[in-house]
DNA sequence: CAGAAGCCCTGAAGGC
DNA sequence: TGCCTTCAGGGCTTCT
């Protein structure tokens, strides 16, 4: 699923595929996904000149918000058949199309509204996300630290599978309460350290793959415990665990996370 | 106010 | 083979 460093690549492609572009017709598939679709004829006829992407979000020329959900997916390409889920199709002024495909619905297409962004914590990549701003944010909360940086008025973009990547890397057990997490500038170099490489691995693989198949939001990374339930720590050979909390998985090993 | 739980939604996977 | 149940989860709302 979509975290920070799948969003950041599709909106790194859709800058090379949508800039100089113009929108020349939105058509509307579909009245509501995970909100209602308004209007977005206002965005046609004008030239694209900026794609960027904050927190989760990808927002074209400062109006248009995109978001991916769980299950979204941005195809751009000469226009074919509709697929089933497709909910959005902007013409584009080359001839090609953007479409806006999310069969869970989690995904939002919508104009800009500050509501989304008011409450958003620091990117994670950018140097205001340091030890000194984790330790203090994390004194007084008690819930397990797992759930705390998945929560994205704390960091934004940390999404399931990074966080519990960058807490084996950090051995930090996620049930840990947030507040007794001891070395703040370690699981700060971790977590930047998973998003940066899951970027970098992302643009070689989603390049090819925008090449055969058009489709961009989804890409395989190599996980050292998301999703390895039952098989061994790569470190000790430990079984892997999973546990639910705040209603997610979490993935961990027991002997080198304490 | 912090923290937990419920909800939205469909498709994949597993059980019988 | 095929139906049914369970699980997956980002982010919002509701509750305790």
């Amino acid at each position: 699923m979509p975290e920070l460093p799948e969003v950041e690549t599709v909106c790194r492609e859709l800058q090379k595929s949508l800039i100089g572009n113009k929108f020349t017709q939105i058509i509307t598939l579909r009245d509501k996904i995970r909100e209602v679709i308004p209007d977005l004829s206002g965005l046609e006829g004008a030239k694209i000149t900026a794609v960027e992407r904050r927190a989760k979000y990808i927002i074209i020329n400062g109006k248009l918000i995109i978001h991916l959900g769980m299950s979204g997916t941005i195809a751009i390409g000469a226009p074919k058949e509709r697929k089933k889920h497709d909910h959005v199709v902007f013409e584009l002024s080359n001839g090609e199309e953007m479409v806006f495909n999310d069969p869970r619905r989690f995904g939002l297409v919508t104009l800009y509204n500050d509501k989304y962004f008011a409450a958003l914590a620091p990117e994670p990549l950018t140097p205001e996300f340091n030890a000194k701003y984790l330790a203090k944010t994390l004194k007084n909360r008690k819930t397990p630290i797992k759930t705390a940086i998945m929560d994205q008025t704390l960091v934004v973009g940390v999404g399931n599978i990074y966080a519990s990547e960058a807490l084996f890397r950090s051995r930090i057990n996620p049930t840990t309460p947030a507040n007794k997490v001891k070395n703040h500038a370690l699981l700060i170099n971790n977590i930047k350290q998973v998003l940066e490489e899951a970027i970098e691995s992302g643009g070689s693989t989603l390049r090819d793959y925008v090449r055969s198949s058009g489709n961009l939001g989804y890409f395989q990374h190599h996980h050292n415990v998301y999703g390895r339930e039952g098989k061994p720590c790569i470190v000790c050979k430990t079984t892997i665990a999973k546990i639910t909390q705040a209603g997610r998985s979490s993935f961990y090993c027991p002997t080198c996370q304490r």
